[in-house]
DNA sequence: GTCTATAATTTGATAGAC
DNA sequence: GTCTATCAAATTATAGAC
């Protein structure tokens, strides 16, 4: 992995615990093993490097997901698949969304970051639109305002479940209203 | 207002807005019209001010709730109510929920913060509880995990709203799962 | 690409006068 | 209760050598 890519990991850990404020780029530079300066070459300002961890956090994501239909195509239903791609983001990384973290303090973003936090949002809730009217074909008007609620839903679900340091709110939440 | 109370007012807007590492002493001195030396008067340590604030927070917001029982006993639904009480917070205040803000930011929150962020949602899912039963007599057993989802999906709900800088998405995502 | 060195500012917090 | 003064540490960022 290259040197930029690991000082964009040590970020993704700590924006994800604690938002924006919680990374400096001598924290960064100490765990990845450089100067501060050095972080600086990679990424002329704190705002250069967070847009740039949020884009790439948004395109791996969407990424990993695939489409809706291919998802159909093989008997599984998208929107569990989606669930559980944010219940992995709980359970396994102990953290929360990158984007979600992000976008509570849209208020106080940097231009920049602010726009690709909107853009992960507005991909979500197009893929998840397309899955809900794959899923349920009579139903198409209401599929975006389904969209909605259904990564608002997990979004919450983990912030909540952070909060009472119990990942079995998660799961709760999504089987009293996804499943 | 005492100027404990006003601090704690301009410490509201700033941690609602962009989450615990958004406020200093020096800020809110700054807004009050008194000196970073004289708030520490009032409040110790950040750690103290900010749970300070998280209890107060959390007893206004319960209080001015009400009682599942007795809004049901006047014709109103307590889970509209509820949802209500977000949408104002976030219409009116133009802001966060403090609590969800900070619960996305627990890991690195001073032990005093988390405990009270902790209390809001255990007492916010108790009333949620207690109402869902209300409503739903015949359905207690799954009451808990429906407030617990009715929780998740607004405190998301506010989140991406926030991050797509449009009110309207709070409004489709509680009609489309909460209505 | 990475370093040393450093600038300019901000931060949480304290001592002691009034 | 509020102030002045101050501290030690941390912050984002830049200049210039290697």
């Amino acid at each position: 992995m290259s040197k930029k890519q690991e000082i964009l990991k040590v970020a993704e850990a700590r924006v994800r615990s604690g938002g924006y404020n919680n990374f400096s780029f001598r924290d960064i530079a100490d765990e990845v093993g450089i100067k501060s300066a050095s972080v600086h070459y990679h990424f002329p300002t704190k705002e250069n490097l967070a847009a740039e961890l949020a884009r790439q956090y948004t395109d791996r994501f969407l990424l990993a997901l695939g489409k809706p239909h291919e998802l159909a195509n093989v008997g599984k239903d998208p929107i569990a698949v989606y669930g559980a791609h944010f219940r992995s983001a709980l359970v396994n990384d102990k953290k929360m969304c990158l984007c979600g973290m992000l976008g509570a303090e849209s208020d106080c973003l940097p231009d920049d970051v602010r726009y690709e936090i909107k853009r992960f949002f507005e991909r979500n809730i197009s893929w998840l639109e397309q899955a809900h009217s794959v899923v349920n074909v009579d139903d198409k008007a209401n599929a975006r305002a389904k969209a909605i609620a259904t990564v608002s839903l997990l979004e919450g679900a983990m912030m909540v479940s952070k909060s009472l340091e119990d990942n079995g709110i998660f799961d709760l939440a999504v089987d009293a209203s996804l499943v």
